[in-house]
DNA sequence: ATATTAATGATATATTATAACATTACAAGT
DNA sequence: ACTTGTAATGTTATAATATATCATTAATAT
């Protein structure tokens, strides 16, 4: 296959052939390290959302899936996205219900994402903090945010009370 | 009809007539004052989402919606429930595929929510500004923050030098 | 009154996601 | 190697969420 030294991401040129294989192989460390079955469908989900560099709808992963013989029903795609998404190897775009790799893996971060309404290109920030402030972010990469929304999931102090665990 | 004086919203109790009729009139002004129709239909989806201050999907919305005789088909729902959002009586949460009321009508806000994963009840901070710290929030009302994601929508430099607008 | 626009009604269908159960691969202990 | 339990995948069916389209009615403006 032909190999594509650079490409665009997030609003930058990089070497998209190490971004991957570099994305690859801590994936692959990191599974190894903590008992995880890195699988072939599994790693070849990673690669189509390294890959595009962009979020993917479930479903558009599935037509890929199937391009490349590895399963063609829902759950698979589903599957293997829940765990990348479980063990931070990917994000799930709410707003556009979508997926895509995560642009920090193994760092312990609060994922914040600006996404463009027109080409729903996706840029996580590069911020490790939990207090966000996007603002830096999106000047130093000519985004112009229009709205903001923030959601936390937690447990509210009266289901805390409730059960143990 | 009998009148329930006080109601827990959030993690607090309050007059939960009053907040509801507030709401409404202030959304009556707002309507009023913009020329927009503040029509039947509207104002009882308005009134079910303070109703019950918490999320409700569209299709738990409609439920309610057929019990009034108001519309019964999804498109009904969706109509309603955009209108609410365009224009700030109502927010989107992602999350959960449900729609909430907003807690700072007519306020300019970039909306956060702490939502609860065993209950779904929905808190908006109540943090008009865009720079997020929802830790005194939480804090503030016992809520245990597990995980957060932001969400930035906007256009990137490249689809703002496409198109005028 | 009439033209224009906005809202609603109604039908059909698209898109996103999961439940449930069968089968296969893997890991661990014997 | 054999058994046993566990994790992953295959497969079918269906649930849940959302929108496109066109017909009808209501509101607004000229
Ligand atoms: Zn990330
Ligand atoms: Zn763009
Ligand atoms: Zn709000
Ligand atoms: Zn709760």
């Amino acid at each position: 296959m032909a190999s594509e030294t650079s490409k665009s991401v997030g609003f930058e040129q990089h070497d998209h052939d190490v971004c991957l294989e570099t994305a690859i192989k801590a994936a692959e460390a990191y599974c190894d390290r903590f008992k995880l079955q890195f699988t072939p469908l599994r790693r070849k989900v990673l690669e189509i959302l390294l890959e595009e560099h962009r979020a993917l709808g479930a479903y558009a992963i599935l037509d890929l899936l199937r391009e490349s013989g590895l399963g063609s029903q829902p759950p698979v795609a589903y599957r293997a996205l829940s765990f990348l998404v479980e063990h931070g190897f990917a994000h799930k775009i709410e707003r556009l219900n979508a997926f895509v790799a995560c642009a920090l893996p193994d760092t312990l971060h609060s994922p914040a994402f600006m996404i463009c309404r027109k080409c729903d290109i996706v840029v996580e920030a590069q911020s490790p903090s939990s207090s966000f402030d996007l603002s830096a972010t999106a000047i130093a990469t000519g985004f112009d945010i229009e709205q903001t929304i923030l959601e936390a999931e937690g447990i509210c102090h009266s289901c805390v009370e409730k059960v143990p665990a």
